[in-house]
DNA sequence: CCGCTGACTCTTC
DNA sequence: GGAAGAGCCAGCG
C-alpha cells in the first residue's frame, strides 16, 4: 500500500490506486482475476484499461500479487520480458497453462 | 475543457 | 479462432 500524506490530495493515489491494490491482495495464491474484474471489484465497472494503467505503474519490487491479474481470454497481456516472469509465478502457484492461456472456468477467481 | 493514451472487452466478420 | 472496429474510463498534458 502506497504512503499517503495529509497535505497531498493525490487524485490517483488514493481512490483508484488504494482501491485497486486493496482487492489485489484479496486474490488468493493460485487464483486469477481478469482486469475487468479488478477494476469492477475496487468500484469501477467498465474501466479495465484503468485497472491495467494501475498494474503498470506499479514498482517492479511491489509485494502485490500483480501477476494473479490476466486478459479476459486468460492469456497475458504484459509485454516481455513481463509476461515470462508472470507467467513463471503462476505456474509457482499451481496455476497451469494450455496452449497459452489459463483455464478461467478453473482459476477464475469469483467471490 | 479538450484530446490522447492504455498490462482492456465485446461484437462482428 | 483470429483480425478489426467500436466502446469505455480515469489520468494527464
Amino acid at each position: 500500500m502506497p504512503t499517503f500524506t495529509p497535505s497531498n490530495t493525490p487524485s490517483v493515489e488514493n481512490s483508484v490506486l488504494s482501491r485497486i491494490c486493496r482487492v489485489l491482495n484479496a486474490i488468493p495464491s493460485g487464483r486469477v482475476v481478469t482486469y475487468g474484474d479488478l477494476a469492477e471489484m475496487a468500484g469501477y465497472p467498465r474501466a479495465a484499461r484503468l485497472a491495467g494503467g494501475v498494474l503498470r505503474k506499479l514498482p517492479k519490487d511491489t509485494r502485490l500479487p500483480w501477476h494473479r491479474v490476466i486478459n479476459a481470454q486468460g492469456r497475458i497481456s504484459l509485454p516481455e520480458p513481463g509476461a515470462s516472469r508472470q507467467r513463471r509465478r503462476l505456474e509457482d502457484e499451481g496455476v497451469t497453462f494450455l496452449k497459452g492461456r489459463v483455464d478461467m472456468t478453473r482459476y477464475r477467481w469469483l467471490p
